[in-house]
DNA sequence: TGACTTAGTTCGAGGTCTGAACGAACATGG
DNA sequence: CCATGTTCGTTCAGACCTCGAACTAAGTCA
């Protein structure tokens, strides 16, 4: 912790006055106050100060019932923004958010095969900052991959072919911007917590489906991460001991629900991108019957990993992403009845199994949404 | 989160002084401005504080080198305190903790079969406070069972009977005093977490064994609990599909490595509490190489859970505490090896696993601890 | 038109932190 | 034995912040 001088206080409280307004959208000055808890002239400082920096718009007086008609003050849009960036193996994603949570900007590139990805997403993040007129005041990057507690050094990213690497430091080079990097699971979560199926949610499991199998685990609006790595389900030794998988060891739980083994279950070919194959494993699911109940068995399976996680979680809503999406009609049901039945008590918590609210760009979102965090939570000056 | 008023400055920082002096031990008001990032003067004012109020005490003016000797002032022992309680099946437990983090008393009391173990604990703590001259700030109650978030509701205790059972109340009215009730294997970690094995990691998963297997999770001195019941990692259904758990169902990870899985693979009886009968086992392993082989093919299925639940939550330390601190010996280097072998990649961390450091009383340290992290974070006046 | 009600601002009081200046207390060296 | 240098801790004025009470503003209602 930091030592707390004076002015920390209206840090603080400027960052519970944009959060109220942001939770219940435009209120009254006076309604701010009661419901943040401040005085009123607390609150009439704290405004004015956001409208002196444009930060705020004031409403028409709205005269509802008696008394002076309140003046409605609301967050201004696109003041300030996150910028959300995403490398993956087939794209590269940007994304906008301002105070209000509104998504700005969203924008996904292909990234063709043998191009290189992080020299796309420079690119993009360039373009996309040229475009906009909101002040950024920080920015994330999602990686498919092991990301260390220092928010820079990527340990390993297998299907990006990285081990060692600093992505952020070439995008903070390009950007003039100090760039964080994060799993792109996590970021997902964040997003999907913050704005989408779990939104509300105290604590969130996201599982995603992309060529393996992520996880991210929100609790209370912070990432849970271990030493860095938590939520890399994917390895986790607790599918079919009998199926190998491309890590080299067996009894992985991708091996079982992953997206090679799905693919491979309904006897289609390895092309495309994940996306675009589980659209199509989706596609013939939806005409022939035995698909379906191919991917309900997949669903099981998946549930009863998930039965595993939520034991040790114990997750309000558990998010299913990436290619789970376009299978979610087929799978959720089947994953969520298996968790249901087979957690222990009768008094034991069951989670919401949802699929993911945001599509691809959740990772982006929520690398956007994260890099307004520190300013949502009054640690540092709006 | 809470309006920021001027008098909450001065709580935090008294609170980041408090902590400091716990971590450093005695300073000078000089070294704590230094270290704390505060100026002098304000250490000055905080420190007066804390004297007149007896709860830090000024040394003896030592002089080293040039200038003014300085007076090391450290925390006062015994003025603050936190109570911590824990009712189980077979004893009730309580602990005294300062501010310094030393544990100004324990004490455990078997409780025969029949008794009313909240009626113990009820008698201990009573006994405890009469003999305490300290100010108790607060008091929290480690139970082995399915805690609700509220922090007062006992879903489900099933081997104390208890369901839907708010324990803290009845405490609270014998004490006065507002007693918190938490998971015993969420407290014990944060006692193993804050003075015992895993002092000082960031994460730390603890795994207690005593009629069951319960689990805790720390991170960044949270207790990650999800909607509740985080942690409870006893019927993960991991384990042996063949083998039925006494819950009713097959598969459970505590049917392959709980104790009576232990005791009745080396061919013992079901007798005693589980402590004594770890010892007992321990006390054969220790002439028995067959008795002891089998103890390290149960550290090894150990290892095999704890390589899902690192994979889940990357922790910096495993510490594994109930009864297999008495058989740490065989299992612990069985356990790490596979969790070593069985993580996929290399570059993944590999977490230390460690026997408990504190034996039967963790979960009433832990909670002595977490009644005085109010204090220590500044959320309430000292 | 005047009483009533609610919204927002003004202002003095009370807390808090800070940096610079200052007094206190010791070691050293002539 | 005393002057000097060095470090420790306190004092104090300046700057921020929040708060409650009083006050002004701007409507409705009878």
């Amino acid at each position: 912790m930091v030592p707390a001088a004076p002015d920390q206080l209206r840090r603080a409280n400027t960052a519970l006055v944009v959060r109220t307004l942001r939770d219940v959208g435009a209120s009254s000055r006076t309604a701010l106050a009661r419901r943040t808890g401040l005085a009123k002239a607390t609150v009439g400082a704290i405004v004015g100060d956001l409208a002196e920096r444009s930060l705020v718009v004031e409403g028409d007086a709205s005269s509802e019932g008696l008394g002076r008609p309140s003046r409605p003050v609301s967050l201004a849009a696109g003041g300030v923004l996150g910028l959300g960036l995403e490398v993956n193996v087939d794209y590269v994603a940007a994304a906008l958010v301002d105070l209000t949570g509104d998504r700005v900007l969203t924008e996904v590139h292909e990234v063709a095969d043998g191009v290189d990805a992080l020299a796309a997403a420079v690119a993009l993040a360039v373009e996309v900052r040229a475009r906009t007129a909101g002040r950024i005041v920080g920015a994330h990057l999602a990686v498919p991959g092991l990301v260390e507690r220092d928010h820079a050094t990527v340990a390993l990213a297998p299907n990006l072919g990285w081990s060692g690497t600093r992505p952020g430091d070439v995008l903070a080079d390009a950007l003039g911007l100090a760039v964080h990097v994060d799993n792109d699971a996590n970021l997902a979560a964040v997003a999907e917590t913050a704005h989408g199926a779990a939104t509300g949610a105290r604590s969130t499991l996201y599982i995603t489906g992309t060529v393996g199998i992520g996880g991210g685990i929100v609790q209370d609006g912070r990432l849970v991460r271990g030493a860095g790595f938590a939520g890399e389900v994917g390895h986790m030794p607790i599918g079919d001991p009998a199926r190998r998988c491309v890590c080299g060891r067996s009894g992985c739980w991708e091996a079982t629900v992953g997206l090679r083994a799905t693919t491979s279950a309904v006897g289609m070919r390895l092309e495309g991108t994940p996306v675009q194959r589980a659209a199509r494993v989706a596609e013939r699911a939806r005409r022939d019957p035995e698909v379906a109940s191919t991917l309900e068995v997949l669903g099981a399976q998946l549930g009863h990993g998930l039965t595993t996680l939520c034991s040790v979680l114990d997750p309000e809503v558990v998010v299913l992403g990436g290619y789970f999406q376009a299978l979610g009609p087929w799978v959720v049901p089947a994953a969520e009845q298996v968790v249901a039945r087979r957690l222990p008590a009768a008094d034991q918590h069951r989670p919401h199994v949802r699929v993911g609210a945001l599509g691809i760009e959740a990772a982006a979102l929520g690398a956007a949404e994260q890099a307004l965090t520190d300013v949502l939570d009054g640690s540092v000056a709006l």
